[in-house]
DNA sequence: CTGAAAGCGCTTACAG
DNA sequence: CTGAAAGCGCTTACAG
C-alpha cells in the first residue's frame, strides 16, 4: 500500500494541500482550528512527510556524510557519536560511510554522499588528504577533515596538536629518570606518525638524552603491529626501559609482548599510549597515556560545517590539544631491576 | 553557486534533458556517440545526479536505517560493520541514528528515518521490543529487530542462541571440575539476561551442582557494574571458583575487580565471557569466552530486510549460534590454591 | 534514436 | 485565512 502524500490528507481534511502543509509546518496564517484538525487527521493516518519532496524545494536536506576507515576502530567511534551529537541537536542526519582505508573507495563514497545531497562531509583520518586538495576542489560541499594524515591548506580541519602532545608524553617518562626511551610508530601514520615521532625527539633533546635509532620503531597502528614492534624492541642488547607508543592499540600489543616476555609493566618497563580508548582504563596495568578529546573533536567538525553553512568564514585548522592522563603503567626508573 | 542540473547538461550537449537522463543511466537506446558526449560533459562540469529528485520518481531511496543505542558500544559497532558491508554491496547507503536508549528517542528517531524514506530499518539492541510490535505495526517500513531485549512475534529479528550459548559456556567450566560457579547478569538485559541466566542454570542442573542464590549476581552490562558484582562475590564466605558473565564488559570490570583483591586468573578463579569483543583478546589474561557472530548478524539482518523487499516472505527469527573460543581466563579447577 | 509531456510530493510566492 | 499555480530535478511512458 502506498504511503499516505499531503494530497490525501487535503482530501480528508476537505482543504488543499498547500493548507496542509502550512499547517504541518505549523504556519502561523492557518487558523488553529483548521490547523489541529489537519494535524490530528495527519497523526491518526501515520502520514510522514517526504523529505525527499521537501528537500528538493528547499534545497536542503538536513543531512551530514561522515567517512570513516571502519567503524569499528574504537576512534572513530568516539568521533561519530561526538559528529552525531551535534549534529542531532541541529537537526542534521548523519550518512554513515566506510573507506576501508581505500583512497579509490573513498572518492567514490564521496561521490554517493553528494547525490545525496548532504550539506557538509567530514572525513576522519583519512590518508589522502593531499589527493583531496585537488579533486574536492571542485566538490561544492564544504568537508572537513579529521586527524587526516596529510597537511592540505586549502581544507579545513580538525587535528590534535600532535607535537606538542608527544613532547608532553615523552616528557613524562624522562621526568620519572627514564632515559632509554624508545618510540613505536605507525609505518602507516603519514604525517601524524612523523609529528609524534618529532614530540619524541623533541623530549629527549630538551632532556639532553641522546637518540638512538634503534629505539624508533614502527608498528601498524595497531595491537598486532605494537607486539611485533615490541618484541623487536626486547631483544636490543640494550633494550628500554620506557616506550612512548603511537597509539593505545599499540601500546596494547606491546603490553602483551612484554608480559610474554616475563617482564612486569612498570617495574620492568614503563608505557604511555596515544588516544585514550575507552579499554585503556582496563588494561593490566591501566594505561597511562596521551588523551585525544575524541568525542569533542567530532563536536567541532560539525559546528564548523555549521558555521560554513552560515556562508561565515571558519578557521581554516582547528587544533585541539591532548590531556595527560596518568595511570599504572608508568613508574620511576630503577636501575637493573631484573 | 548552484549545482549543476540535468537541463544544464542538456543545454551544453545540445539535447533534451530526456535524454540526458538516458545517457547518464546508461539506457541503450541512445546512440553510442551522443551518449559518451554527454557522459564526458556531465563528467567535466562535475554534474551529480539529485538523488532526491530520482528517489521521488522512483521510489527507492536506497537506503537503509540502523539505530543503536550509541555506535560508541564495540558490539552496536561491529554489527554496524557488518550491515554497512552488506548494504555497500547491494548499492545501499545507512543513516545512522543513536536511541542513547532511551525509547521515546528510539520512536522520534525511526519517525525521522520515515520520512526520509529508508526502505528498511535495523535496531539493534533495543529495550523496547514489546512497544516496537503496537507503534511500528503501523509503521510502513520493514523493521528488523537485532538482539532486541524483549521478545516479539510479529516484528523480523536475529538473535543470538542465548539459551544453548550460555548453557554451553557455562558446561565448559562444569567440565573444568569447577562447582562454585557464579554468574554476573546485566539488570537492564531484559529477555537476553533472563535467557543466558537459564542457560547457566541448565547446565547447572544437568551437572547436578545445586543453585545457590548467592552466586547470582547482578551488573550493568558495563565494566563497572562487573566490577561491584565481582567484589560482591570475593566478599562471601565461599567465593566461587568461576564466573560466568553476561557479557565481556562485565568479564573486564569482574577481571579487575579480582587483580585488585590480589586473586589470580585463572589459577584462583575462572572466568568466561559473552560476545568476543576484539578487545577480549587483549586483556590479561586473554578472555574465554562465547563469540557473537556479530558482523554476520549485521549481514542477516540486511539480508532479510533485502528479502522483504522484494516482497519474499522471510523467516521470522533468525536464531545464529555462539561459538565458544577458548583462552586464558579458564582453568582447571584445584582445591584451595591460596 | 530523440523529444515533449506528465508526474513524483512537497513549498511558497501571488491573489483574493 | 485559504487556494491555485509554478517549480524543485529527475524518470518514463508515449509519439514520432
Amino acid at each position: 500500500m502506498k504511503r499516505a502524500s499531503i494530497k490525501d490528507i487535503a482530501r480528508l481534511a476537505n482543504v488543499s494541500h498547500s493548507t496542509v502543509s502550512r499547517a504541518l509546518s505549523r504556519n502561523p496564517s492557518i487558523s488553529a482550528n483548521t490547523a489541529e484538525r489537519i494535524r490530528r487527521i495527519a497523526q491518526e493516518s501515520g502520514y510522514r512527510a517526504s523529505a525527499a519532496a521537501r528537500s528538493l524545494v528547499t534545497r536542503r536536506t538536513g543531512t551530514i556524510g561522515v567517512v570513516v576507515t571502519t567503524i569499528t576502530d574504537p576512534f572513530a567511534a568516539e568521533v561519530v557519536r561526538g559528529i552525531e551529537d551535534a549534529a542531532n541537536e541541529n537537526d542534521y542526519c548523519v550518512l554513515l560511510a566506510n573507506s576501508n582505508a581505500d583512497p579509490e573507495r573513498e572518492m567514490k563514497v564521496v561521490r554517493t554522499l553528494e547525490e545525496r545531497r548532504v550539506e557538509g562531509i567530514v572525513v576522519t583520518s583519512s590518508r589522502l588528504g593531499s589527493l583531496y586538495a585537488t579533486a574536492l576542489s571542485e566538490t561544492q560541499v564544504p568537508i572537513v577533515l579529521l586527524n587526516n594524515q596529510h597537511a592540505s591548506a586549502f581544507l579545513h580541519s580538525v587535528m590534535i596538536a600532535n607535537v606538542d602532545a608527544s613532547r608532553e608524553a615523552t616528557r613524562h617518562l624522562v621526568g620519572f629518570g627514564h632515559r632509554r626511551i624508545a618510540y613505536i610508530g605507525d609505518r602507516y601514520g603519514c604525517q601524524s606518525d612523523s609529528e609524534r615521532f618529532s614530540g619524541y625527539r623533541a623530549a629527549l633533546e630538551e632532556a639532553g638524552i641522546p637518540f638512538r635509532p634503534q629505539y624508533a620503531v614502527q608498528g601498524d597502528g595497531k595491537a598486532e603491529g605494537g607486539h611485533a614492534a615490541m618484541t623487536t624492541l626486547l631483544r636490543l642488547e640494550e633494550s628500554p626501559s620506557a616506550v612512548f607508543c603511537y597509539n593505545d592499540m599499540t601500546a596494547l600489543g606491546a603490553l602483551r609482548s612484554t608480559r610474554e616476555h616475563g617482564l612486569r609493566v612498570p617495574e620492568d618497563v614503563s608505557f604511555v599510549g596515544f588516544d585514550d580508548l575507552f579499554i585503556s582504563q582496563y588494561t593490566d596495568p591501566p594505561l597511562t597515556t596521551m588523551r585525544q578529546p575524541m568525542h569533542d573533536m567530532g563536536r567541532k567538525a560539525v559546528e564548523t560545517l555549521l558555521t560554513l553553512f552560515k556562508g561565515s568564514a571558519s578557521e581554516h585548522c582547528i587544533q585541539v590539544r591532548g590531556e595527560l592522563v596518568v595511570r599504572e603503567s608508568t613508574a620511576i626508573f630503577k636501575e637493573e631491576k631484573n
